[in-house]
DNA sequence: TATAGCATGTAATTAGTTACATGATTAA
DNA sequence: TTAATCATGTAACTAATTACATGCTATA
């Protein structure tokens, strides 16, 4: 059977402690939403898939008269999840973002419509740094309590990140300010 | 017809003057890699839909006994592109790495597996800084000539935040390092 | 008592990839 | 003369999404 990334993300999940395939949607919406986000409709085909290979087995957990059930990672799950951790082989870097391709064709757009738009680009990047700090900071900060320290880490790399392309928006957009405003020759146009 | 993201990467791939299928590939190889890819088998499909839809319109350009397709962008293409543009409408930033959500689960590793995993990110990172500079800066530059300058913008962007995350990497390291070898206490494992 | 949240799943659709198939032109 | 590059397309597959369908439990 092959693995791949969103295999891990369930993998890495129970080996943390969840147990449902809907708690898995959840602490994703908390912690790896913005690297690695996912469904409910990936979620649970994708435990079926690792329970079938043997990675993890199920049982029946109902809550009252509620079915629910409890995963847990058995021990061929642990070594593939070891396995990738340690692999060298990783997919080269990218950042697939509209927002930037946006930026990209701007020059057709007029003076005030490319200072909108990279305003709106700097919003949405201080939208994420909240969200992160409010979010998923804190469950990172929970989970830290128990030894569990690289959530932590992630969070503060992405908070960081995000923060210093908010701030290199601010530069852009000021020196696009100064421009329209002061002196009309250094454009070139 | 509805338009994706990827319709206004061949539209405004069109509207700098690229004429072929082929070479909106080659452009974007050199251009929009990073943040917005694409594919031969990606470019044809969506170049015939949007001629279909009358964004572009299509004349036969041979090269000798060799079959070329020149596309321009027509005038609802370009108001297309240009709203496009100037919608307030972004999706959420997120930045979907396999290598973020292998750290994420870094816990369950040894110290020197996390050390070397933290080095290969930022291996990588610092790869995608030179790839930016050696091949998708020049190209910028060379636009930038004619007074389209966004490209050079967006590949500042890039080059700056990959450098940035690089170096928060190199932080990190030096932080497990000296956990590593000075003090024992200090994990709390 | 009704609404939000817990819980599991399937169906349909969307967006993208790699592999296949073909053939001309240019540069080493 | 042969390999790289130019050039266009289709087929098969992969990965992920939104929408649909169902029903229990806790809380306001």
């Amino acid at each position: 059977m092959k693995l791949r990334s969103s295999s891990f993300l369930m993998l890495g999940m129970l080996r943390l402690g969840v147990r449902s395939g809907y708690a898995i949607k959840r602490a994703t919406d908390l912690s790896t939403r913005f690297f690695w986000p996912t469904s409910l409709a990936a979620v649970y085909p994708e435990l079926a898939r690792l329970e079938h290979a043997g990675l993890v087995s199920r049982s029946e957990d109902p809550h009252g008269a509620r079915a629910r059930a409890a995963y847990e990672i058995s021990e061929q799950g642990e070594a593939a999840l070891q396995a990738w951790l340690r692999s060298p082989r990783h997919a080269p870097l990218q950042f697939r973002d509209e927002g930037v391709l946006r930026l990209f064709f701007a020059d057709t757009l007029s003076d005030e419509d490319q200072l909108a738009l990279v305003r709106r680009l700097r919003e949405r990047a201080l939208t994420a740094v909240s969200q992160m700090q409010e979010e998923i900071r804190p469950t990172a900060a929970a989970l830290e309590q128990d030894g569990t320290r690289f959530p932590a880490i992630v969070a503060a790399l992405g908070t960081d990140t995000y923060r210093y392309v908010a701030q290199w928006l601010e530069d852009l957009e000021a020196r696009l300010e100064s421009e329209a405003s002061g002196d009309t020759a250094a454009t070139g146009r």
